[in-house]
DNA sequence: CTTGACCTTCCTGTTACTGGAAGGTTTATA
DNA sequence: TATAAACCTTCCAGTAACAGGAAGGTCAAG
């Protein structure tokens, strides 16, 4: 099949394939005469692999790791674990962040009036 | 005073210090003889003011808005409030993203065994 | 006078794409 | 059969917010 049938069947944006195909992390399995690129099954199901992979969080470096995990049959479940689980320290640290940055803002907020006066408890804060 | 000057006094690295005049976030007061940046008191608070707002979260262009807002004096509070909370529902979107992923992976995490068989329900999720 | 610590500009790389230009191919229709 | 729409290709630029480094000028100390 073309770019487009693949890009739609494993649900990702043509450019987004061309991409992947261009950093290597999902080749295509070969190309046409006049040079487009064709995918087969085994291609398309790492595509829709690795969308998957990227909307639970990982990057493509991890992405790259887990399809070669993926692919191989004699892999550990330890190691994706291991994976999987550095993933989740950093949501956890950017989790632990975000509730930081949300306590300090919204006190900051609930103690500004919001009217047409100067005086801001924010402003005053940063300044 | 001198750009390592500023930059130490701001707690800024000082190409993000020069990053900042490029951009024209925050400008240097003069230039000496030799070409050299220079910075006054004035242009240091702004400094200092812009590295707690990036602390704070907020972006290069609501700094850019903020920034405007502090040195307005006939500013209104509510102009301050309003980026404030449009940050704070930022936050609060990022914190209801990374709690459905967190959930997610640590289910699949839970239910891996994570030892030497190739058997992993996380993989078996993402194919 | 030379060494080292400054400073300058300019270029590249980072992440993971997205948008667009210029141009070739295929398919459907008039 | 001509042509227009809808594909496809490569390459370049831009995104956010810097960081690293090269090449080269400046300044203070010994």
């Amino acid at each position: 099949m073309n770019i487009s049938t693949a890009a739609k069947l494993a649900d990702l944006p043509v450019k987004t394939v061309r991409y992947y195909a261009d950093i290597g992390l999902v080749v295509e399995s070969g190309r046409s005469e006049s040079g487009y690129r064709v995918y087969d099954d085994a291609a398309l199901r790492k595509l829709a692999f690795i969308r998957k992979a990227r909307a639970i969080g990982f990057s493509i470096d991890e992405c790259r790791e887990l399809i070669g995990l993926y692919q191989d049959s004699a892999r550990s479940s330890a190691d994706v674990k291991r994976i999987a689980g550095h993933r989740l320290e950093q949501i956890e640290a950017k989790q632990q962040e975000l509730a930081s940055l949300h306590h300090e803002l919204s006190r900051l907020i609930a103690s500004c009036r919001g009217d047409e006066r100067a005086d801001c408890p924010i402003i005053d804060f940063l300044g």
